[in-house]
DNA sequence: GTCCGTCCCATTTTT
DNA sequence: TGGGACGGAC
């Protein structure tokens, strides 16, 4: 165990204040790059190794399971265990709880988990019942999201359809109380359930939440911008008792408003706790002094904000570069070159990150490395879980603890192909409902009457056998399940038949199921199928990131939040796409695109390249576009070799013009301005919108990055093409 | 019941 | 642009 003070060794001072802060609620508004896992692990070892507080007596929660996973281990190194301490996600920590204290509210122990894909089907279903089709105004996904919030504002279904402002809110009503009824029946919970379902529990039992509180003396958040209400009241409650509330965070870095999280959580922290302390972390260890003087530059555009100044002891470094390419082909090859460079100079490709705004711009990005071969990694996209063939396992397997999920069943019964199609469903589902059966049970009551027979059913008579041997292992070792469930299925051979193209990289990823089955059973605290079933719900694509290996990644700037790399890459930096404006272009939205455009170049250590396009292809809308307004926020001192807004350098790559670009290359002079793209001396390039007058006396209405309009002259203006 | 073609939809970010 | 859902033909 190390001694007290070789746990604050090499901390500054207001890193050492927070860690050794004697009790109470504190807040510690930790700037990118300060060291605010240091000061969170630091703080944990400290309680053990000086405080004689027991590991069983912390509850810490993260926001990922992989930074859950590094803080235990973390913490292990200073004090040798973590044995007993809570440390995990909110849903993680939510199911926790719940496998214990569930039955007391009624929720099944062995509950499974639906994700947002079996969200989604269950709405469908639902709808398709009610013999509702398409509709444009209320499709799966946003009814499922009004319900949502719903669940989370504590909204009853009764309460939901009687407020219904508007056919979206009326359908979400008519839906919420058959959702919520078809979720029970699979003895299923849904994210928001393991949130809000736990709060349920402490708010009706409060001897069971007096017992967590009494319990837990120390209650630690990270991330704590991200928290949405219900997870603040739960840290409030299991913090009730001893009220040691400590949580890090930076609202400078909440980028998680659109799903609830409520960056105001961490401004109001005080209000809440009116006894609260503050300490600021504002030394950062990361980057050099450019990248943090452009992220100071940028964030104090946002007026949400409390107010920090980021700092650092580092060199200057070298200024950030902007280039300004064709297209995203253009964009991707620059993206290449420069890596190549930077590995002549002595980097490696794991010293590099490309960070974009939406999954969609990977795939530029993916064919220029592939074609050079340069070894990339891909982080999100459609996540490993996600994937239909971990999907299809994944049903079977929670089909073996769940009988009456009907959802899996029907996602199952047909794969491989068994002659159990649309129409056989049909009947099974009529048997099932005649008999208030789940499918599942229905199907073997046929078997057992004997009315599985004949060529026709061998099929469905080989998956009762099936489900019935299975059944019997699942006590047994999951590697063993999970292998003994593929051999069966003959799933690797139906994977190369019926779908060649894509076959080996399907097989990949059930081999790499079994291997992940495998780690678990060694690994986990609880290595049961409902365990793993479960962390394979709440596990996140960043989760599995692999660490250093010797790859670029591609990532967005989502998911590279609390990440860092020597060089970083954020490419599309146009208007329209990062800020991406087409949900919305109300201030609070900007302001946190404008975080999120500080998350992405404070990911940066040594060096940072922004890179726009002149010419976006997108599903959409195609067409020329303007450099992102943020751009024109870092100020200009600290960028090179880019048309920066403030000194109007001409481009020096001509576009590609494509049908969907505007008309001024092809127009002859002296007809409109209107629409055509230029070159200010003074402002940069723009785009006209307005034109009074002709050709060199008109008078034109143009707007510049940043979204500024200005009238000007038309003979101060040089065309840019 | 399966295969193949067409059409239509969606793409912001994810525990 | 691509992938998934649906419908028609074998």
């Amino acid at each position: 165990m190390a001694p007290n003070s070789e746990l604050t060794t090499g901390l500054n001072e207001p890193q050492e204040r927070a860690v050794r802060h004697p009790g109470g609620p504190l807040l510690v508004l930790a700037g990118a790059g300060s060291g605010k896992t240091r000061v969170l692990t630091s703080r944990i070892a400290w309680l053990i190794s000086g405080q004689q507080v027991r590991p069983e007596e912390i509850v810490a929660f993260t926001f990922t399971n992989k930074a859950a996973a590094e803080m235990r281990e973390r913490i292990a190194a200073l004090v040798g265990s973590t044995q007993g301490m809570w440390v995990g996600t909110f849903h993680s920590t939510g199911v926790r709880i719940l496998r214990r204290f569930g039955p007391e509210i009624g929720i099944p122990r062995n509950f499974s988990i639906y994700d947002y894909d079996d969200q989604v089907s269950v709405v469908k279903e639902i709808l398709r019942e009610m013999g509702l089709g398409a509709d444009r105004e209320a499709t799966p996904k946003k009814i499922l999201g009004r319900i949502s919030d719903a669940k989370e504002a504590g909204v009853s279904p009764e309460e939901l359809a009687r407020e219904a402002r508007g056919p979206l809110d009326r359908r979400a009503g008519q839906v919420y109380g058959l959702y919520e009824a078809a979720l029970a029946r699979a003895s299923a919970l849904d994210f928001d359930d393991l949130i809000v379902r736990t709060l349920a529990l402490l708010r009706q039992r409060p001897d069971i939440e007096e017992s967590l509180s009494r319990r837990f003396r120390h209650v630690l958040v990270d991330e704590y911008q991200d928290t949405n209400t219900a997870q603040v009241e739960l840290v409030r409650r299991l913090g009730g008792v001893h009220r040691n509330i400590f949580v890090v965070g930076d609202d400078d870095q909440s980028i998680y408003g659109w799903r609830g999280a409520d960056p105001t959580n961490i401004l109001r922290f005080e209000q809440a706790f009116p006894d609260a302390q503050v300490v600021r972390l504002e030394q950062n260890y990361r980057s050099t002094m450019t990248i943090l003087k452009a992220a100071n530059a940028v964030i104090r555009h946002n007026r949400n904000r409390k107010g920090k100044e980021l700092w650092s002891e580092r060199e200057p470094g070298t200024l950030i570069e902007w280039v300004e390419t064709a297209d995203e082909e253009a964009e991707a090859e620059l993206v290449r070159g420069r890596i190549a460079r930077g590995i002549e100079a002595g980097l490696t490709t794991g010293d590099f990150a490309v960070l974009y705004r939406t999954n969609a711009q990977s795939r530029a990005l993916e064919g220029a490395l592939r074609r050079s071969g340069t070894p990339y990694q891909l982080v999100g996209g459609v996540a490993f879980y996600q994937r239909r063939e971990v999907k299809d396992l994944l049903a079977f397997l929670r089909l073996l603890l769940h009988p009456e999920d009907d959802l899996a069943f029907r996602r199952i019964c047909n794969v491989p192909p068994r002659g159990m199609g649309a129409t056989f469903l049909e009947k099974l589902d009529q048997a099932a409902r005649e008999t208030g059966l789940p499918l599942q049970s229905a199907l073997f009551q046929w078997a057992d009457e004997g009315r599985l027979t004949g060529a026709r059913n061998a099929g469905a008579l080989q998956l009762v056998h099936l489900l019935r041997d299975l059944r019997k292992l699942t006590g047994e070792d999951i590697t063993l399940v999970a292998e003994e469930l593929i051999e069966r299925l003959e799933y690797r051979k139906y994977l190369a038949q019926s779908e060649p193209d894509t076959a080996e990289e399907r097989v990949a990823n059930v081999n790499e199921f079994v291997g992940g089955a495998a780690a678990f059973a060694l690994r986990a605290e609880d290595p049961s199928l409902e365990g793993f079933l479960a962390e394979a719900a709440l596990i996140a694509d960043v989760d599995r990131m692999a660490e250093g290996g010797e790859r670029v990644t591609l990532m967005t700037a989502h998911a590279a939040k609390g990440l860092e790399f020597p060089v970083v890459f954020v490419v599309g930096l146009e208007e329209g796409l990062f800020p991406l404006t087409s949900f919305s272009t109300e201030p609070s939205h900007l302001e946190e695109e404008r975080r999120l455009f500080y998350v992405a170049l404070t990911r940066a250590e040594d060096q940072l390249v922004l890179t726009s396009t002149r010419f976006r292809r997108r599903y959409d809308l195609s067409g020329a576009s303007m450099p992102s307004r943020f751009l024109a926020e870092i100020p200009g001192e600290l960028l090179r070799g880019a048309p920066a807004p403030s000194r109007g350098t001409l481009p020096t790559e001509r576009p590609r013009l494509q049908s969907a670009a505007p008309p001024a290359a092809a127009e002859p002079a002296g007809t409109s301005w209107v629409g055509r793209f230029l070159n200010h001396a003074q402002f940069g390039p723009g785009r006209v919108v307005e034109q009074e007058g002709k050709g060199s006396q008109a008078k034109l209405t143009v707007e510049f990055a940043g979204g500024v309009r200005r009238k000007i002259l038309a003979r101060y203006v040089e065309e840019d093409f």
